[in-house]
DNA sequence: TTAGCAACGATATATCATATCATCTGATGT
DNA sequence: ACATCAGATGATATGATATATCGTTGCTAA
């Protein structure tokens, strides 16, 4: 088997997390860190076949992008059903108030941090409904700054 | 056909707004008002059927849909791939700030706007790097008043 | 009346995701 | 080394969501 790279940090986070990032974990991990648009469980399962030259299951890739996405190192684009590598891998921040910014003219989306006192004030809004917020993941569609600058 | 009725205003709105409302698009339409959880495509095609004795086609169902969302009076949960009637009909507002609190335990759904405050916040902070927003719709998951109340 | 258009039906297919059981593989204790 | 066990992966089937395409209906306006 053809193995990828792994980013010189990434083995250490994970082992700092206690996370088992097997080979084909690793694998998996890989196209999407390299990847500049977010891909299906389909899209990774060519590119798989395609960059390894091995099939594999998309069953089993459907397995790893939760194991990556229960890890904090993907996320998946609920709003186009696609996953994409986490941009904030080096640092320690919480996730909770992640923002991505997609671009609906080359897809590039950008993964930012919305600043805690946002996060808090929107979390008040809803609370203040009774409601008790769990989860929130915030999904911005427009223009990229690229895109912009190139019409 | 049995004919379902459109509450008292939704005919005048959709007059107003040059929106034709074929009996079919009412009772798509009726139905999600009338339920208290959202409802996929295919859950629509067997309650349409249950209720109006007639089968609709899920293709008829999709396309209505569509045309539901495209007016406004319907709005589509992503983080769900479920449908659901907007909680604003009467007033005017935009709902570029619309937010969905869903309940997690009994699947209810509570609309609210964001301030406008907010909303530019947010706006400001993606636009910081450059990009343009063109649409969002902010989903959280948690649990709402009535179902902290029974635990 | 008929040409045109929007709505709708019918059928097929694409895309996204889960369920279930079998097999492999590596760690561990003897 | 061998047995044992658990986690990871493979294979197959099926379910759930969504789009493509072409044909038909039914209204309306010239
Ligand atoms: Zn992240
Ligand atoms: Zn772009
Ligand atoms: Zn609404
Ligand atoms: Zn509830």
């Amino acid at each position: 088997m053809i193995h990828s790279k792994p980013s010189k940090n990434i083995q250490k986070i994970c082992n700092a997390k206690g996370i088992s990032l097997t080979q084909k974990r690793q694998n998996i991990f890989h196209i999407l860190l390299s990847s500049k648009i977010p891909l299906s469980a389909y899209d990774l399962t060519d590119v798989y076949k395609n960059k390894f030259e091995t099939a594999m299951p998309t069953m089993s890739i459907y397995r790893i992008l939760e194991f990556l996405t229960a890890s904090g190192l993907v996320h998946k684009l609920e709003s186009t059903n696609k996953y994409i590598a986490c941009s904030h891998l080096q640092c320690d921040h919480e996730h909770s108030n992640a923002q991505f910014l997609i671009c609906n003219s080359c897809s590039g989306v950008e993964e930012i941090t919305l600043t805690s006192e946002l996060h808090k004030q929107i979390e008040t809004g809803a609370e203040q409904t009774g409601f008790k917020v769990e989860s929130l993941q915030f999904e911005l569609h427009g223009t990229c700054k690229a895109c912009l600058n190139t019409h």
